[in-house]
DNA sequence: ATCGGCTCGCGCAA
DNA sequence: TGCGCGAAGCCGAT
């Protein structure tokens, strides 16, 4: 493995005992470097590997929907963990208290963690490695090329990000090796998870309930993915923009929550020797895209608020404060889909109900939110929450990136000036109905297709 | 249907 | 210092 994709949180010598890997962002038994590099570092020291994974209660305000899709893949990751001799431990509370006492409890000696640039991870990373005096490392499971390889700074759009992965993207697509019988057993006391209790345990917000379409885990993910290369890449690029048509993955849930490696991805898209032209449009989305948003997070800490768009937006937004406001809704009324607009109605009900709105219907939803809200802050606060709220992948760098892009001009040029948006790129409903048929998208939401 | 302008600033060439 | 060009578009002219 490319050492490069190690980051030394904590440095220190090993001392005697167990490894661990602490599971977070990368909830995957195959193709996950982190859990991989655990173990070769396990194998040098002829000790046990274990894998633990912390379950927040209320983490960022997450629903039934994502916590059931989360706790049903992890419960397929112990069993996987369990055929390699590795045991899985899934601790309740919080990492910065449970993890300094799991290391304490069974003399870990070396601790490795997977990369995730969003704030919370980056704290607990940091006050974990207060609390241990252990080597502590990171990985990044999660990007083909790991986020300070690719770029040291916030990148300024895809078009400075995307040379410079694809300079480094030979260097680190390559093959994954597979997890081994763990030849080290672990001993100890402790009995196996209990998931029907930790599923009735659950105190988290029942009323977005889980969606039945998509089935959680590593073997439905590899499904997933398998139809979508039989069936859908072919045509990708024709059809991914047109939320009427089937055009897209349907992946995201799966690299949200790290049921699928991306690379992984990669790898079998080029094997399945699509069209040149459908490769570099779902590529682009896949490593690009991706790979843009977590740049934007890691680099930028203000990913979510205002202070975080570019000088530019802040201040065109700034100059339109004042703008009369021709519409104004309140959350309930947005979060109930009752605007008077029936696209956005149509786009807000997608994701109430299947927990995933069409990629390109999102843009115009985001704009809209801007449009009618009193101040840009309030946008983005409202954004924010219905798609962490309702989004089985809420709460990713995809999403905080799409909705700065949206409402702050985060990664995009100045436009036209205009009421309200100043600079910021307009979408309108004339624009959405010259490119897809609008009515049949509202159609297809409200039969549930 | 298609095209240019809108408007900012990076990054590279010179 | 100059210049080309960019994540998903809009608008008006032709």
């Amino acid at each position: 493995m490319d050492q490069r994709r190690v980051r030394i949180l904590k440095p220190g010598k090993e001392k005697k005992g167990i490894i661990a890997y602490w599971m977070s962002r990368d909830q995957r038994a195959d193709d996950n470097w982190a859990l991989l590099f655990a173990q070769k570092m396990s194998l040098a020291s002829h000790v046990p590997l274990v894998v633990i994974f912390c379950l927040v209660p209320h983490f960022l305000e997450a629903t039934a929907r994502q916590y059931l899709f989360m706790l049903k893949g992890l419960q397929e990751v112990e069993t996987a963990l369990a055929t390699h001799n590795i045991l899985f431990f899934l601790l309740t509370g919080s990492p910065e208290k449970t993890i300094p006492t799991f290391v304490k409890r069974f003399d870990v000696s070396f601790l490795v963690t997977d990369f995730d640039p969003l704030r919370i991870k980056q704290a607990w990373e940091k006050n974990v490695g207060e609390k241990i005096s252990i080597p502590f490392r990171e990985v990044d499971a999660h990007n083909v090329v790991p986020c300070w390889i690719a770029s040291p700074k916030q990148e300024y759009g895809a078009h400075t990000l995307r040379p410079k992965i694809r300079r480094l993207l030979p260097e680190f697509l390559t093959p994954f090796p597979k997890l081994q019988k763990h030849p080290y057993s672990f001993r100890t006391q402790a009995q196996r998870n209990n998931w029907n209790q930790i599923f009735n345990g659950l105190t988290v917000d029942n009323t977005v309930p889980e969606v039945t379409w998509i089935k959680p885990g590593e073997a439905a993910a590899k499904k997933v993915l398998l139809d979508f290369l039989r069936s859908t890449l072919a045509g990708y690029g024709r059809l991914r923009n047109d939320p009427t048509r089937d055009g897209q993955s349907h992946l995201s849930p799966y690299l949200h929550f790290g049921q699928l490696s991306a690379q992984r991805v990669t790898l079998e898209v080029i094997r399945s020797n699509v069209s040149p032209a459908a490769e570099e449009a779902f590529l682009e989305e896949l490593i690009v895209r991706r790979e843009l948003a977590d740049n934007f997070c890691f680099y930028n800490s203000s990913y979510d608020a205002f202070k975080g768009f570019p000088r530019w937006s802040q201040t065109t937004l700034n100059d339109h404060r004042k703008d009369s406001r021709v519409y104004s809704y309140t959350l309930k009324e947005l979060e109930n889909a009752q605007t008077h607009d029936d696209l956005w109605n149509a786009a807000q009900r997608e994701m109430t109900v299947k927990g995933k709105m069409h990629g390109y219907v999102r843009m115009y939803w985001a704009k809209k939110i801007l449009e009618w809200a009193e101040t840009p802050e309030q946008a983005l606060s409202v954004a924010i929450y219905l798609n962490d709220k309702y989004e089985l992948d809420g709460r990713d760098p995809n999403g905080y990136a799409g909705i700065a892009w949206s409402i702050g001009g985060v990664h995009d040029r100045p436009w036209k000036e205009r009421e309200i948006f100043g600079k910021i790129r307009y979408m309108n409903y004339r624009g959405m109905k010259s490119k897809f048929n609008v009515s049949g998208y509202i159609k297809k939401v409200i039969e549930n297709k």
